[in-house]
DNA sequence: ACCTGGTTCCATGCAATGCAAGATACCTGG
DNA sequence: CCAGGTATCTTGCATTGCATGGAACCAGGT
């Protein structure tokens, strides 16, 4: 994808990462501690993630601030030092307040999508 | 689920309407008009993507603004006239494009939310 | 006539979020 | 010493969900 899309598609995607681009970016703390780059990678990996730098680090900011993260400087061998993110507990309780919570969202919006939506019963 | 709700789980359940609410209201009308509070009640049906009338008449103006709905008023037979949303032809497209767009969006998140995130690849 | 309640519509202001654009700093190699 | 790659962060804007409040129409009771 070209910078500068603007087409529908692009458009729908953007309004689709709203509020799920933090919790993606928490599970990808799950496993191990990440930094700015390496989460910017993986989310461009993904495909329907992809996002900027200017996306990325106000969020990394954001779960600073709310302590749903720690960070930690550490030297690289090839480059600047790189400020590595973690998981706290709180992180880790939001973590899985998501996963609780999105496979009824998800089945909620499958669900318009695929469902007729008839006359909403006219023997009323 | 109570007025005022401010719980994690609510917390993340409101982010996770942005965006995907506005497509959740097309499919609505996909088959059929609707009207606003004929909308609210289909939505608050669903569970997981209950909202309020603030949230509702804000997006059905904004979907009018666009283009994507047209509207006619028609009378009740108990109660105030009903103004009735229908989907326009770039109204149809828009629906059409996010059904394309949403599964590859949501097996994303599924990706992320399932598979580990070990080290990626250390033998570098 | 009056008032209460139900139904339906809408506007205003706030807070959160994705994003483009730009700025800063470190390290390596020519 | 400077160019390029890596890495971090800030600022300002547009969008969007939502709480709050308001207005209009209709039916039924007193």
């Amino acid at each position: 994808m070209e910078p500068g899309d603007s087409t529908k598609q692009a458009r729908a995607a953007a309004q689709l990462r709203k509020g799920v681009l933090e919790y993606c970016v928490l599970a990808l703390m799950r496993d191990r501690p990440r930094y700015g780059v390496e989460l910017l990678q993986a989310l461009e990996d993904s495909g329907a993630l992809a996002t900027s730098q200017g996306t990325v680090y106000p969020l990394l900011s954001r779960l600073r601030r709310d302590d749903l993260v720690t960070t930690t400087w550490q030297e690289s061998v090839s480059g600047p030092p790189r400020r590595y993110y973690a998981l706290t507990d709180s992180g880790r309780a939001a973590l899985d307040e998501f996963t609780r919570v999105w496979p009824g969202f998800r089945n909620a919006v499958d669900a318009f999508l695929t469902t007729p939506h008839p006359s909403t019963g006219d023997l009323v």
